[in-house]
DNA sequence: CATGAATGAGGGTTCATTCAT
DNA sequence: GATGAATGAACCCTCATTCAT
């Protein structure tokens, strides 16, 4: 696994671009809630065939793993970078209103959220606590300067957002999403 | 002779019985988050044939809906009981918890959610209004008696429920679900 | 699970014909060395669907399990019959042309063979037992009756012929390799 | 893996080498019993690109051809070697006891035998040509000393050996493929 | 009404082979 | 010559659905 890195020979880039191009086309469609899309379909709507999939991904699971993987990573980037220019609660605020961008278009999250609790399966072992981490950070914050009240689980503004999300896919559910940030984080003030 | 027995009992009980026990037994099935389980093995869980679970239900997706319809149904009820038996926040606090509970045990709710915005879905067309109706009705009382806002989308409410009792499966998700609701209508009040 | 002995019914004899038919299929093309053929094929050759042939053999292992089975039974039930009827000697050769007969159209026996000696395939360990009890019960009461060598391994006999009849597939192959059964006794004699 | 380093360095591998190299590996690979290795694996083994083992073998039955070719070839020029330095039965046991140790660790022989006398495969028509008059030369020789019977069919000792090397592939079944080699020649004698 | 054998489309995966670099 | 990315046919297996008993 690690020494992959090693070891691997420099991708063709050609093969580079088909990855990233495979990623993009599971990314959309994971998104649009066809969960279930086969990899034949993935293939072909990405313009290669399927054997080329499977020489990136080794299986339906590695490649759904390489998707959330990717997007936890914008994820923490994006919370490091709030964290650094705004106040503890409008970071948050702002990373949460983040969060519904992302999960916006990609539901890719929700099984990541799925074992941030009581999750099982080891591959989403990193995931995990990469996200956790990242909400973790800016929610403690905001305790912190005494913006929210020291007992909200920050896990579970994710997990009520993500219920949106995920729920609501019609026109329109975006800005409803972020209207629950508000109340989220009203909610969650000491006096509230 | 025999016409008379034909025509003078009702459907038999065994019929029924089983139509109630394979609903049962995928309502736990699907409750427990297996929600590919093959129809061969919601019919041997039952300890009923293949062909009688057709006899029951049109095709997978009959069956799946009459869980749903099943559950909403309850819920619905519940909204009418309680509003008649409570002030208009306890009222809608309480239906919440209630819908915590449901959703505990059968994430079922789910895909009916999902089309309560933009689904297109025609069967779950009843089941949005069903369940729209019991939180709308429960959400106005609340605002006409002035304790929640009234720019409250009391569908978002439910939404947030389900994403945390969806992604958070493990133990002791219960009790959080259930604070969450007070930050909800906490975050909902006209001054929050 | 446990009351699944319990619940089964009898197969209906459709169901019995069938697979009777599959096993022939397989036998069939196993033993003209066609060892590759997909089960696809065998179940078209059979006049029956896929999933037919997958409701009585688990997986390819299974059938070619079943077959191995089927042959190795027919052989040991031989076995036995003649110990009652011939002399020693005469027993064991009626018994090692018998063999040449079976694996003459069908090499089905080899991978039984194959773990004979030191094969970890967990699934022929009744197949070997099987199989070294018929030849093994032969061979000891021939050298009881001081035919053959006391020294000579039963096992050995079965692969060397299984050899022959493997290696031999062509028009003729049948009388050579029943000379060897008569050279592999003599060849055996104590003053041999 | 880590010849990998090793063997990036090399300018321009000499083609026989890797031809050489690539036949090696195939030959271990099939006497392990890995027959249906894939190319892919062999080439990765041999440390070079799957594009260089189609340079040197047109597909993978020329892989499988060479292999063959290379093993009779060997036996062939043993054959010649021992007939001019053994008396005529010892000549013939020692080949035959040399035939053992070759297919002991390498089953290759199978298909080539497997054509011996029926064979339609094109390809083997000269590997059986050159095994044939291997065995047949030194049987023809033993023949003649009177050491053993005109009827004995020589190919027939080369399928005995293979079967037992072939079906016992556990460990000690080579002294017992020996011993048969004796019993094979004793029950061979004139008055055998 | 109940049963379960039969069906076959379709999904995941492997691997021989080609060809652009 | 060498490389390895790309290809896709073909295989194993699953499961929703039908229908004869």
């Amino acid at each position: 696994m690690k020494e992959d890195q090693t070891r691997r020979r420099r991708p063709r880039s050609d093969g580079r671009k088909n990855r990233e191009r495979l990623l993009e086309t599971a990314r959309t469609a994971f998104g649009s809630g066809e969960i279930d899309i086969p990899l034949d379909e993935i293939a072909r709507r990405t313009g290669v065939g399927i054997g080329t999939l499977y020489r990136h991904f080794a299986n339906r699971d590695a490649l759904i793993e390489a998707v959330y993987r990717d997007e936890l990573n914008r994820l923490a980037a994006a919370a490091t970078r709030l964290a650094e220019t705004h106040a503890p609660v409008e970071a948050l605020r702002a990373w949460l209103n983040l969060f519904v961008d992302y999960i916006a278009t990609k539901q890719v999250i929700a099984p990541a959220l799925n074992s941030l609790i009581g999750g099982t399966d080891a591959i989403y072992a990193d995931s995990r606590t990469v996200l956790t981490a990242a909400v973790g950070g800016l929610v403690t914050r905001a305790i912190e300067s005494g913006d929210i009240r020291p007992d909200i689980e920050p896990v579970d503004l994710l997990c009520a957002l993500g219920g949106v999300s995920n729920y609501a896919t019609g026109p329109g559910w975006e800005p409803r999403a972020k209207r629950l940030v508000d109340v989220l984080i009203a909610g969650s003030r000491p006096e509230g």
